[in-house]
DNA sequence: TTGAAAGCGCTAACAA
DNA sequence: TTGTTAGCGCTTTCAA
């Protein structure tokens, strides 16, 4: 049972543990090069790790980051955790994982948590436009990056966001869809309460205005209270039930945008249970290019997120504000998204 | 940034903090009534929350499991990984997330670090057929659930081990296509080097001599080095590349049986490319029935493992058993599968 | 029924 | 260059 201790390192060596400490914490260029090597040696033979719980009581620090996505389930994010844990394990962090579902009252209780277990960086992914409830944590010193959420007016002063560029990466799936010829379109959704599903909507409509469609032609799907009846792993079920929708109308569409690529993919299930054939009879462009998505038949036209390198620099800024300390400005990253043409997308029929 | 500390609230409350403490810890029976009502009061008032590292770097124990898996990219990774946190975080625990991108190495490496944390259960997803590596730390009194894997001759005696019955769901799928009149079966897999693909294969195998039908003459791919070249995300990648193999044959199976879900749906994806059609030529049945095998055109024949309940019952022994301290046995766990046809299944041509 | 006291393993002044 | 010392916040005997 018994752990090895700074106290057995010390003494093996014939050093104080403060020196062992010294050592451990960065500070070796104050010994003599001998007494280091005494010390290295007497860990490596004792199998010394050091305690965290007793580090982190100490200093009120510890190497661990939350990540608070809405679902795991989600390939989207799934693939972010992946990414977000392997960058921190590489940098010796550990990644606690939370799950919201998108209630934004466990969002706000995983935060506190999370703070009150010691962490102090958190890699936020909510759908909220408003971040005032983590606000009093983040002026007691929580580091916080949103992801896959541009920056806000009313946003924390230290906020880093990071996102790809939504409004950007709509408009290329959208104009990509007009100048195949597509001229009736619809967009589908969830209710535009994020930030980000309110960016690729303004990129829809600049698309189609650029491409001389009044915006004011194009579907919204599902209409009305449909829009909030989905959480985030059911975005498929929301794609069905909106293309079911669509395709009901007098003047169906013949290209459909939709949020993310889960909810591309329950569009292309609605449109093959009413009876017609993605591409050929109606066109569907994803976003966020999950693996599914060019597994998926047909393959799906999607708008790519770099999620490595996004994930990447997430874990990187948060580190950088949590070891240096210092007065934090906030910033925000936004990447550039790229347009993955495949087989979902295709000319209009006539 | 100054937290509430237990003094502070023994303070408040006018009695000592090892009376709080006591509260803290179920023993409030013995105390007054008053008593008790006083310092719950004050803890309210002040909004205290006990520091964990201090609690940990006492009693040595914390409220946090790991959760090594191959890679939570992986949307059945994903979705235990989901409902393992939820059952987690209604008994007040945490998860560790780890990918261990089936590196055996990086698998041992992250239990020792868990380890070292102070996290003394662990729910482990390990394809390894040999549990050795972990023996050490399971001796000192690692709880260890391995998911996904049925419990081995060699197995530590305390391990719970949780899993579907992989050769009775292997059996049901394939028994459905020879009903169904397939004759020339395949079975595609990564090398069979971990448990639950040769219990998959076995499976396959009996289902193939009820139907009288010379196990033999089945096909098995990708054949040769093949097998190896992928790791777990990549399953699709691995079923792409054997279905192209499989039909360049003289004798192309009309039917194959896929290791998992991701690995069916990339043998999906070959079957297209090599210009035939799911269900009509080819049928396909997978393994696991993630969320995905509903969306896919065509919808995914595959086996249904009861996830939620999976994951309900790894967290509910672990923490039964890093709570209870006793002497705990090993027992395993083996959940009944479902088959669930729909549409990636057919009788064969002619 | 309650409190005093010791100490978990570590770090960081401060002293030597 | 190295060691001494004093806790971080909590739990848990043991004594009152």
């Amino acid at each position: 049972m018994g752990e090895v201790t700074i106290q057995q390192v010390a003494t093996a060596a014939g050093v104080s543990p403060s020196t062992v400490s010294n050592l451990l914490n960065g500070r070796s260029h104050r010994m003599l090069p001998e007494t280091r090597q005494r010390i290295e040696t007497a860990i490596d033979k004792l199998g010394y790790r050091p305690n965290r719980a007793a580090r982190q009581l100490r200093t009120g620090r510890n190497q661990t980051i939350g990540l608070v996505v809405p679902s795991v389930g989600n390939p989207f994010w799934g693939a972010l955790a992946r990414h977000l844990e392997s960058a921190a394990l590489a940098e010796g962090y550990h990644v606690l994982l939370c799950n919201s579902e998108r209630d934004p009252r466990r969002e706000r209780d995983y935060i506190d948590e999370l703070w009150a277990d010691g962490v102090h960086g958190v890699v936020l992914c909510s759908s909220l436009p408003s971040l005032e409830h983590v606000m009093p944590l983040v002026e007691r010193g929580l580091q916080l990056v949103a992801f896959d959420r541009t920056a806000q007016a009313g946003d924390p002063a230290s906020l880093v966001s990071i996102s790809v560029d939504n409004a950007v990466g709509s408009e290329l799936a959208t104009r990509h869809l007009t100048e195949l010829g597509h001229e009736r379109l619809a967009f589908v959704s969830g209710a535009l309460a994020s930030v980000n599903r309110k960016e690729r909507h303004r990129g829809f409509v600049a698309a189609l205005e650029r491409a001389g469609i009044d915006p004011a032609t194009a579907m919204l799907a599902p209409s009305g209270s449909g829009a909030d009846a989905f959480g985030d792993v059911e975005a498929s079920e929301l794609g069905r039930a909106a293309a079911a929708e669509l395709l009901a109308r007098d003047e169906p569409p013949t290209a459909i945008v939709a949020i993310n690529d889960m909810c591309a993919l329950g569009i292309c299930r609605g449109i093959r249970e009413g009876g017609l054939e993605v591409a050929k009879d109606v066109s569907v462009v994803g976003f966020d290019d999950i693996v599914l998505a060019e597994l998926y038949a047909p393959t799906l036209t999607t708008v790519r997120q770099p999620m490595r390198d996004m994930a990447a620099s997430a874990f990187s800024l948060l580190r950088a504000r949590l070891e240096d300390s210092g007065p934090s400005q906030g910033q925000s990253l936004l990447f550039r998204p790229e347009l993955i043409v495949r087989e979902s997308t295709a000319p209009p029929l006539s």
